[in-house]
DNA sequence: CGTGTAAGGAATTCTGACACG
DNA sequence: CGTGTAAGGAATTCTGACACG
């Protein structure tokens, strides 16, 4: 719940290059293999997050490793799939405390 | 010591005008006041960090207030000198601690 | 499949200057 | 003093396509 900076989308594709050494080439094949997700200025321009970047590098050494884009994906989706489950593991457990012992915004407040 | 996001200079004049809410204008000429210090792409560009961006916010919220940039800028040089002063009071201080009791690279370690 | 590249166009940014006040 | 704006140019980014393998 700290998307302060790490997740905020304010980095031109330019930069980005720069910060991983990767290709305007390859960062753009990556989003249309769906393994990231910039957002768009107005005009068109793509913009990334810190966490983007460091995603970035991550794809760009699975793939030197052999590995291509569409198990890259589905590792993801699986990712995604487990943080989600934990998540609302984790809701209904706090439910269940808040039933029991009554009604607090969270630990120490 | 921790410049790991908020300090890296990655974000363009555009889109610190979209954050901010400032003219390219007025964010040029606080750099011109010599109030903020982007750094350049090679062909040229302005680069900010999210600590930049903050001090916009506020260096525009003085000037809102009346306060000329040539005051601002001397209480950024003010609080500037303290702080440096305050480091190497710090450190002295610790170099009396480690003169006692021996040498150690920082608390808990 | 993943990446390089040339192509043409559009969005972005730059500087120096004039204007107002 | 601080900011808006029009001007011209340069850097940046975009898309779709061809190439190699």
């Amino acid at each position: 719940m700290d998307s302060s900076y790490k997740d905020k989308k304010v980095i031109t594709i330019g930069i980005v290059r720069d910060l991983t050494g990767l290709s305007e080439r390859q960062i753009r094949y990556y989003e249309e293999r769906k393994l990231i997700f910039p957002e768009r200025t107005p005009g068109g321009s793509r913009k990334y997050s810190f966490s983007d970047v460091e995603l970035l590098v991550e794809i760009a050494n699975k793939i030197e490793d052999g590995v291509q884009t569409h198990e890259i994906r589905k590792e993801m989706i699986r990712a995604q799939k487990k943080q989600t489950q934990d998540e609302i593991r984790r809701k209904m457990i706090q439910g269940q405390l808040n039933a029991q012992f009554g009604l607090r915004k969270g630990p120490s407040a």
